[in-house]
DNA sequence: TGCGGCAATGTAAGCGTTTACATTTCGGCA
DNA sequence: TGCCGAAATGTAAACGCTTACATTGCCGCA
């Protein structure tokens, strides 16, 4: 029960208004549009506010204006620092707008996004910034329904009924596979992320089937792991891949925390990156540049993809003009831990 | 312009009442407390509620109610992955409790953060997790003024005037230089954040100085360099540190970052690692043991801190008792980059 | 001098909820 | 059968703001 403690009641409008002696309408137009009301009825009411030290009620303005100034924004988790880096850049555009970001994380688990989803809608989020495709399309109805324009981000894919902002995860990946396989990598394995809802998942794997796929390689080659996100469980994919019969001279990577794992599990079974064999990654985490030997990976241009998604979402919400989807390029960084395959091979 | 297209509306809790034939009075009490109306009468209304695709207005609800069932936090910033972890286990636990954590990140910047701290009361904030004791006197005033309460975090300070959730420091920073000590250094060169505005900052450097005082050694022995947080930052202030007449034979780091910056450039410097210079950090990110050599670091239990940081705020609103600060443990994590002098010295 | 017109300000009606308080309904008991 | 009281529901007043519209006051021009 909060106290009622008349002399700790907090500021409103009228109590402004009163001191300043005008009426609300006034000192609500010296906050809002400060340029209509004169000189010295505006430094009045200003000393009143600093006075009083009142601050609105951001509530009952946005009821009453009937936009709130909010947009959403749902991830997986912050503890991923690639969300983490490109949110960051999110927020600091918005925030150089007057924007205020809402955040929730989903952990990546779908029933739970969707209700995030309408946490924020409730909450009057203008709008939505959302990683990946893949929902339910229900969810996409409501969002409709209510017409709040909504992002996809992290994915770029051409075909797209949503706009979105990203890279094409399938491309990046296919691009990398092919400089695999001109190494001479024959017997590929591939250590994926959940792929059950997470549509870049999936593409990334795509992406290595179709360079095999061009390079006239038997699919049976590709050995897969699907695995969740973290540093041990990729270690513990890269040890099952390799027990088999004939292991792979190659373990590509969904995601760089995967291949760190990977890449310690290697060192720890005694085998030598890039002689014995060869991993690589995705997303150039900082550590990927950090981790010895520095892991072969894809760069993707997070903070910028970041601060291009709050410009995009603003734009939507101004509603005057469509926007369409933007593809974002990704680069292959060539470093320590992709070789040829060993000869004994 | 928002359209204003009919068919687009999104219901309200008069159309819900209507549509079922109830007061508004009943739907709301449908919703927020089921078991004081009827049976039929809330299926009704459930029903009802379903078709419309109603969901409440967030505004609206908390200006009536006068509560908002929010809670803000401000930290210096999202990408550093001590704060996204602790935060992520904040914000999970809120939402296990339905409470809505709005989070805005101040760049480092101290007025930035005053900035923000007014936002989010202004949303209507029930209460705030701050990060750190070093703030103007009087957001503390205004934060009292408004009776919001606000819960300081990754600090302990026996003596501090506000409730708070963390560790010492100091006395963590502390144990650790005495181990450093322990192994014969005399000679300490330390790498801190910026500690203009951060507090942390300066007690993990007061613990390095309590230690050396307390081992009788001359302040003249320490080799003070303060720097911006970032890997590139941290190899440079190595750089700086070791290019002395007299180079130290241990550098200690405020946190793990600028470690392993420095550990890199140690690398580069062609210095090995415990045997040439010995380094420490501080915090324990996922990085320090994947290092090599892995970094020897102070560990923090940050996932457990943002859990009970929920918890205390939790507690804090309510107020029906009083509460008080929590100290959480540190463990030094000895690996291998500390080791003794080099006996030349 | 009088009046049109515009700039400055005031008035008051919402915005979508919650919640005291008022009213209705209905079951049980004498 | 009639009444009482509790349970269920309805009524309407906030909550703190924005904004359309009404009002006031002042200047300049004929």
């Amino acid at each position: 029960m909060s106290t009622t403690d008349r002399s700790q009641q907090v500021p409103t409008l009228a109590d402004v208004a009163r001191h300043a002696g005008v009426s609300t309408a006034t000192v609500s137009r010296c906050l809002n549009s400060p340029d209509v009301v004169v000189a010295p009825t505006r430094e009045r009411v200003m000393t009143a506010v600093r006075e009083l030290g009142y601050s609105p009620n951001f509530n009952a303005q946005s009821l009453a204006a009937k936009r709130t100034n909010t947009v959403g924004a749902v991830i997986p988790t912050m503890e991923n620092s690639i969300f983490a880096q490109g949110l960051q850049a999110f927020q600091e555009e918005l925030q150089r707008h007057g924007i205020t970001l809402l955040v929730s994380s989903s952990s990546y688990q779908e029933d739970l996004e969707a209700e995030q989803i309408r946490a924020l809608i409730a909450r009057g989020a203008d709008a939505l910034l959302l990683i990946g495709h893949h929902r339910a399309q229900d969810v996409f109805d409501f969002l409709d329904k209510r017409s709040v324009p909504a992002l996809v981000s992290w994915a770029f894919t051409p075909d797209a009924k949503r706009v979105c902002i990203g890279f094409n995860n399938a491309e990046a990946m296919r691009a990398l596979a092919q400089l695999v396989i001109g190494k001479g990598h024959r017997r590929i394995g591939f250590i994926s992320a959940d792929m059950a809802s997470n549509d870049r998942a999936r593409e990334r794997l795509r992406g290595v089937k179709d360079a095999m796929a061009d390079a006239g390689i038997d699919p049976e080659n590709l050995t897969l792991v699907e695995t969740s996100y973290g540093f041990e469980t990729g270690g513990d994919a890269f040890r099952a891949i390799m027990s088999a019969e004939t292991p792979p001279t190659v373990v590509m990577c969904g995601n760089d925390v995967l291949a760190i794992g990977a890449l310690r599990a290697a060192k720890e079974m005694g085998l030598r990156t890039p002689t014995d064999i060869s991993i690589t990654g995705f997303d150039d985490i900082e550590l990927a540049m950090l981790a010895e030997p520095a892991l072969t990976t894809v760069h993707v241009p997070h903070s910028e993809m970041g601060r291009r998604a709050a410009r995009m979402l603003m734009k939507m919400v101004q509603g005057d003009e469509p926007v369409s989807s933007l593809e974002l390029p990704t680069d292959i960084m060539v470093r320590q831990t992709l070789g040829p395959p060993r000869q004994q091979d």
